[in-house]
RNA sequence: CGGGGUGUAGCGUAGCCCGGUAUCGCGCCACAUUUGGGAUGUGGAGGUCGUAGGUUCGAAUCCUGCCACCCCGACCA
């Protein structure tokens, strides 16, 4: 049994990986640095896709689909996207395979592609390249879509959930007419994102944008969430980019304005990923297992029966199946684990490993007394209560089970945000406690850079909330006119 | 891609230095007894030691290549 995080810090992705193993999240596949999502894995993905996309819709997108193959030529066309992708891209050079004559298959060397095509890292440029076609005038404006697909990236270290070669994500990317509403759609993601991760998560986020250095290859500006983990490393959760009017350019996509005039479209693009289960999974895991918030368990309560006899048995049943139906009629999603193949004690370590945020167990006793057992993932509390409105009071369990989940990673993170004012300071708090860093930085990337290689802390943010306020970069004495936040990330 | 480590049954491991076809635990199967926190007993099945070569009478063990994974670095959602 892994030991958790608090005693294994510094073992931490050991610790990580038997847990989502264990509790049968996912596991590496053959293939170089890419996962198999296991079916519990894979429907806690599907909850986050279900709830992001209402949203998405709710905000005016549509979704579509866009090739997986890119051809290499449309990298050419936007220099520093290229320069942030090309160096990580899988590339598809053939088309056919043969036998050598030996029963060995090989690749047939007169299938060469004339054209190499790359496995998307991204879509930006076959979504330009098609948007050329779609926008003629303002009046096709704004083009607001979303794509759910699988993304590869050839990273040189991969990490299951934070960092793998494919991933699957959403990615927004939307056209407009002017600077002011992609601006504003930039803005409106990173907040759709920021609820998402705290309401449906319970994952708290700073919101923020990112320097210069740490941008996305290609935009003008990037938005960011970026949440804690419990070792007190920062994770960036989910990004908006408002990517001005550089793709639009590259791909010359214009448009006709109401004065008639020949301009440039505005860009933004967006995405979480599959990396979202990791912040969940470190955000709120403990040496139990997996700590899963209502909102987004597959499974909200599990109910387990302890009998002896069939006539106990089927006494418990007729119970649950009318439980069941009073919870079903409020959306509360039940598993009843009759499985007679296991003993309960079993049971109750297996969801609790699955982060089943709610158990019930009764057995004959409880059914003589008319009364059930609450169990409690987040505090690991119990407690015998009525049979009578047991459902009402279940559904108001799971709203308090949410919100405590939430307040207990927010104090966390809250207690993690440290202020400092020298570079003294800021090393201490870096190495022995963690978490976000805030202090006066003037604003040059050889800084971030000389810190980076000092201290392995880069620039998560400059928070959205943060007030200006005079001050003296704790690296160089620069002045500085506002702060931001330094952390060790993934 | 550079440095370090690992790869033995579904999982976790011993054996490797000092070559002689593999240890233990969990899990799995059968039966019995059990069932309010990961049951117990008895019996049983399952591996040829990541992979391809080499050395040797003989390789899990020694040597080389390759692959994968983990850690550190560079890179990144």
């Amino acid at each position: 049994m892994s030991k958790g995080i608090t005693s294994r810090s510094e073992d931490y992705s050991q610790w990580y990986n038997d847990l989502v193993i264990k509790a049968d999240l996912a596991e590496n596949s053959a293939v170089r640095g890419c996962m198999v999502i296991k079916p519990y894995g894979y429907a806690i993905w599907e909850r986050m896709q279900a709830i992001l996309d209402k949203r998405f819709k709710e905000t005016g997108h549509s979704n579509a689909y866009f090739p997986l193959f890119i051809p290499k030529s449309f990298f050419s066309k936007e220099a520093s996207h290229v320069e942030g992708f090309a160096k990580e891209c899988a590339v598809v050079t053939h088309y056919r395979l043969k036998d050598d004559g030996t029963g060995n298959i090989i690749v047939d060397e007169d299938a060469k592609l004339e054209e190499e095509l790359i496995v998307r890292p991204t879509s930006e440029t076959i979504i330009w390249n098609t948007y050329r076609g779609w926008i003629e005038s303002y009046r096709d404006l704004p083009i607001l879509v979303n794509q759910w697909a699988n993304v590869v990236r050839w990273e040189m270290r991969t990490r299951l959930f934070l960092r793998t070669a494919e991933f699957l994500w959403q990615e927004g990317h939307t056209a407009h007419a002017t600077s002011e509403e992609a601006i504003a759609e930039t803005e409106q993601m990173i907040n759709v994102y920021a609820e998402f991760a705290e309401n449906t998560l319970a994952v708290p986020v700073i919101r923020g944008r990112k320097t210069e250095s740490e941008r996305f290859a290609g935009a003008l500006d990037t938005y960011t969430i970026e949440a804690l983990m419990q070792d007190g490393k920062a994770l960036q959760a989910g990004t908006s980019h408002f990517l001005g009017q550089n793709f639009a350019k590259a791909f010359d996509v214009k448009f006709t304005s109401k004065e008639g005039k020949q301009e440039h479209v505005w860009a933004t693009s967006w995405g979480v990923s599959t990396r979202l289960m990791g912040a969940l999974i470190m955000a709120h895991s403990d040496d139990q297992g997996l700590v899963l918030p209502p909102k987004l368990a597959p499974i909200q309560v599990v109910i387990v029966p302890i009998f002896k006899s069939e006539e106990e048995k089927a006494n418990i049943d007729a119970f649950v199946n009318s439980l069941n139906a009073e919870l079903k009629a409020q959306d509360v999603s039940i598993k009843y684990d009759d499985r007679d193949t296991q003993r309960p004690g079993f049971k109750f370590a297996e969801w609790e490993l699955k982060g089943v945020p709610l158990r019930v167990a009764i057995g004959a006793r409880d059914m003589q007394n008319g009364t059930v057992e609450l169990a409690r993932r987040d505090t690991q509390t119990k407690e015998t209560v009525a049979q009578e409105g047991l459902g009402s009071h279940i559904v108001a369990l799971l709203d308090e089970i949410q919100d405590n989940i939430f307040q207990k990673a927010l104090n966390f993170r809250d207690s993690h945000i440290t202020e400092v004012n020298s570079y003294e300071e800021f090393k201490d708090v870096l190495e022995n406690k963690g978490g976000f860093v805030s202090c006066h930085w003037d604003g040059t990337p050889e800084t971030e850079k000389r810190v980076k290689e000092e201290t392995k802390a880069t620039t998560r943010c400059i928070p959205l909330d943060f007030e200006e306020e005079d001050g003296v970069c704790i690296f160089t004495g620069k002045p500085s006119k506002k702060r931001v936040l330094f952390a060790k990330s993934y």
